[in-house]
DNA sequence: ATTAGCACTCGAAACACTCGAGTGCTAACA
DNA sequence: TGTTAGCACTCGAGTGTTTCGAGTGCTAAT
């Protein structure tokens, strides 16, 4: 257990640590803190949290920075959200808070805000309901040979795909296979439509339509797509401002890992908690030691949960990060709830 | 006037600077060269490019790189276009040669395959007829307040939108909407729909509908994105490869810039020979010393021009990109071709 | 339990030194 | 007159040395 001084010393530490970037020695944590003590008696505690995992040096007789051990500590115990600054609030206001939008644009233009004020990497995800359902599909000819297939489900997201047709395929072609959607998917989850799209509609396409397997896997792919884009990121580039001494390979790496949607998913979309924060090695994955993800939820009472997210440096200020991800997460059940409502 | 030995020496020192990246001594050039000459003939010879501005040292005492002048020279001279090894040719071959795709998935996988095959960031835009024209518009009723608007042009592009209305809007606005764009807009060049859908048509509207101000102006900017939408670029992350030294805060300049299509416009969208390069300082861009641009044009006849761009360092080797765009400019030729015809 | 004092450690920065690739120049040569 | 061998010279990159100071741990006194 520690003693309320030690924790003052971790805390102010790693406080610290987070505005310099630099390894905290005695003295400076000395005058940083309200608690009366000598730098020996400070260079005690601090070898003693050492002992305890919660700091280390760099170098023999280096300051000390914090290790993952004392990070999670001061995450869990110690973080207090910092208020956002009122100027900062009228702009989220403002861009949220107007209507008339579609839900593309509202995720998208929170993950903007959202990297904006943070100067970090912002991935937001729309709310995902447990039994999103199919609840429309249609087909639609624009000209000879293009057709634009729209698909809709009760989350509000409306997809489309325009694909053109080899000549084969007629019109009584494309109407068998509109009818066929709309009997065998529409009302089914999301999950379902995938499953049957795999299994059983190809074989019904095959009996009665001539030659539709190319519009079909268009189709799929229109359909797979749609759970794509539910991930709108943005500021990836400010990744470059702490990534230093990270090699551009490394950097390549980076990018391309956050390029492919489905590496999200692994990291992202499993949190339920408000708030969770992965630290560095906690991510289990080479690239992201010295990155940290911060993710909070947002709830949509009636359509689900979605989620915001932060990378940023391990070293960066987590109480700023969960004062504005706060903000969003009210601002958003708020948004979408009205959305919803309209 | 120069010799035919000193073009040799600077088309060695290119090609021996492109290939190592290190500044060029005279003895290096003496084992490449099938000129026989002594490495101090050389020195002399390169003392006289130095002082005509081709080549220049690093420092005093240095081996020499090509200078600006240096490589324009190379390039207005002595380009040997790379034939393309034929497993690439069969790689492009067999994506772009497959019939029953969108315009948009041809042009998107053209620059991919582009920047994977020269491991450079590749751009490449859709064929412009200096004619294209608005050949429709639809406005589609999803449900009570979604509504999808649908924008096709003669070169085969088909933009949509969906997007909500506040209630206000009723069934018949809609249709009254959608009549005056018909009736206005349709069979004008595109540059004339942008120009009377800014001034005349808001009149128009304001007089047969009750408030259609909201859906107009979410119009307004679908037909801008789709002028946008021209451009594809793939590769970005190629850049960090050769980017040395350039430091982080450049870096993410330049990726913003990259990302705003309107600066692509500046330094691409008027170029008209087949092929043409931009080496460093012309392209009068701090960000852009020492990177180079190499675009290529390729015609779809009756259907307008398309460009094909590569940025790479301007030491990359000019030999095997001007080989691999020609290979893409009569693949594009082609592929287009049957695009429009089928 | 706290603290003043002190010896010790180690990285960063400054500086000196060496090495070698490359140059320009001169003088000899075909 | 153009070419070349030879040589003194230059400068950056790499390496070793020194200095400086921020920070530590330990000890002995309070």
């Amino acid at each position: 257990m520690l003693t309320k001084r030690q924790i003052s010393i971790l805390d102010a530490l790693i406080r610290l640590y987070t505005s310099t970037g630099q390894p905290i020695g005695s003295k400076t944590i000395m005058n940083e803190l309200d608690v009366d003590a000598s730098s020996a008696t400070i260079r005690n505690e601090m070898s003693f949290l050492e002992k305890l995992g919660f700091i280390q040096k760099t170098h023999s007789s280096s300051g000390r920075v914090p290790s993952l051990k004392g990070y999670r500590f001061y995450i869990d115990h110690l973080v207090k959200p910092q208020q956002v600054a009122q100027d900062k609030m009228q702009v989220i206001n403002d861009v949220l808070g107007n209507h008339v939008k579609q839900m593309d644009d509202i995720m998208h233009q929170s993950a903007q805000l959202l990297s904006d004020l943070t100067n970090y990497t912002a991935i937001v995800l729309g709310p995902k309901a447990e039994s999103s359902r199919l609840t429309g599909f249609r087909l639609l000819a624009l000209n000879d040979n293009h057709v634009m297939a729209i698909i809709q489900t009760d989350r509000g997201t409306i997809e489309n795909k325009v694909f053109r047709l080899p000549k084969s395929i007629n019109e009584s072609d494309l109407t068998k296979v509109a009818n066929i959607f709309n009997h065998h998917l529409v009302g089914l989850p999301l999950n379902e439509v995938a499953r049957k799209l795999q299994r059983d509609i190809p074989l019904l396409i095959r009996k009665y339509v001539s030659n539709a397997m190319d519009m079909f896997l268009t189709l799929e792919s229109a359909l797979n797509s749609s759970s794509e884009d539910r991930y709108h990121i943005s500021g990836k580039m400010n990744l470059l401002d702490f990534s230093d001494n990270m090699d551009k390979q490394k950097l390549k790496s980076l990018y391309t890992l956050l390029e492919n949607k489905g590496n999200l998913d692994l990291l992202i979309d499993h949190m339920h908690q408000d708030f969770e924060v992965k630290i560095g090695e906690e991510m289990n994955n080479d690239l992201f030691t010295n990155f940290s993800l911060v993710t909070a939820t947002y709830k949509v009472s009636g359509h689900g949960t979605g989620i915001l997210a932060v990378l940023g440096p391990t070293s960066m200020s987590y109480d700023e990060t969960f004062g504005v991800l706060d903000v969003f997460r009210k601002q958003l059940t708020h948004t979408l709830l009205n959305y919803y409502l309209e």
